[in-house]
DNA sequence: GGGTCAACTGGACTCGCAGTACAGTCAGGA
DNA sequence: TCCTGACTGTACTGCGAGTCCAGTTGACCC
């Protein structure tokens, strides 16, 4: 188990590099088989189709992505305990994360699926939907916890705000694939904290 | 001429609806023909192949993009000679055009075709790069404008927050599209255009 | 009225890829 | 020893992209 990958893995690590790199439809079974070194006969026995390999990788791409999440916010809240600050600390993290990948972050799979969804079933749909609606939620909380001590200086939506976080993410990351560039999203997100700093900074409340 | 919309239009026509709708590879050429009503060869005496199509839709998608954006600006010039509050009256105008197409926005041919890429010769990918750039370069001369009548309250990469308008469309109409929602990219838009309030307002130079 | 050209039609073919089917192999555990 | 899970290998169907090309049709030109 550690010596050796598990061949499912091992798919799923294939063909995610290869479908952030160039889509699903243009990435063949016949190269994840040839990169997995398995036969095809190997692959379907376990993925019945394209549709399940997409569902698992979309399955663990949400689940490492929430992972992320939670450590990059646990790692901030330790640094100090202030929600407003904890935000902006994790947000400065998420920042450098993304800037320190050398090739340049892999890419969303949720933009990728969200861009070619008649491919896939309801159901790899619907986990997309999730994810986002999760992170809504989650963002959504911390912005309400930093608005119960610092007063926004523009009313703003709350779900929208949230949102956000992952909107200015996938928006990035859009613009660094099409532009070539290294660090877009990046700077998105440290413009996001701008505005976060603008919206609540120095408004205490009493 | 009026009549008759000519073919290679129709062909446009009818392949962006259904690659906006499915994604450019799930189109298949069999379906355009179809529904534009002429033989398979009729396609490719228009178009050598699918990559041509694609750089003949983004061509016609980014012209009619920036002459969307010129129109709007224009508009809101009319209304408002401040530069800055040309800007927020031309952010509102295009939130609500957004708002106001009824089956949601389209989505955006940029995003579709940045994360399917390697579907692409090189001649595509650098159309969707001049695009970005392009609307960069509008944006950025925007706010330069602005920032003279207005001393931004937080220092700001000026072509970082000109890639925002283009990342905070481009989020959100990933959002819309994931989520099945209808205002995700007005919204967010809205929340953006927030951002500009705090960031210039009631810091007019003397 | 004949010639020419652009804009097609229609059919036949190749090729690559998804997906199916299934028979056989092989290692490890009960 | 037998069984089972995890494969291999091969052969086949079907679809869509792209090629080739011969033929048609209508408009305009002389």
């Amino acid at each position: 188990m550690d010596q050796k990958v598990d061949t499912r893995s091992r798919i799923l690590n294939i063909a995610e590099a290869a479908v952030l790199e160039k889509g699903f439809e243009a990435t063949s079974i016949e190269e994840i088989v040839a990169g997995a070194e398995i036969s095809r006969g190997g692959f379907f026995y376990h993925f019945k189709d394209k549709n399940a390999l997409a569902r698992a990788m979309l399955e663990r791409y949400i689940n490492a992505e929430n992972a992320l999440y939670d450590d990059l916010f646990a790692r901030a809240r330790e640094l100090n305990d202030d929600p407003l600050h904890c935000m902006l600390i994790g947000l400065k993290l998420l920042a450098e994360m993304l800037e320190e990948m050398p090739t340049g972050h892999p890419g969303c799979v949720i933009a990728s699926t969200a861009y070619q969804d008649r491919l896939f079933d309801e159901g790899v749909r619907d986990l997309n939907r999730q994810a986002i609606l999760g992170w809504r939620k989650r963002f959504r909380g911390m912005f309400e916890e930093i608005a119960q001590v610092y007063e926004p200086r523009e009313a703003v939506n709350m779900d929208a705000l949230g949102d956000m976080v992952s909107g200015v993410v996938e928006g990035g990351l859009v613009l660094q694939r099409a532009l070539r560039e290294h660090n877009n999203a990046s700077e998105q997100i440290m413009l996001f904290r701008t505005y976060l700093k603008l919206l609540f900074a120095d408004k205490q409340r009493p």
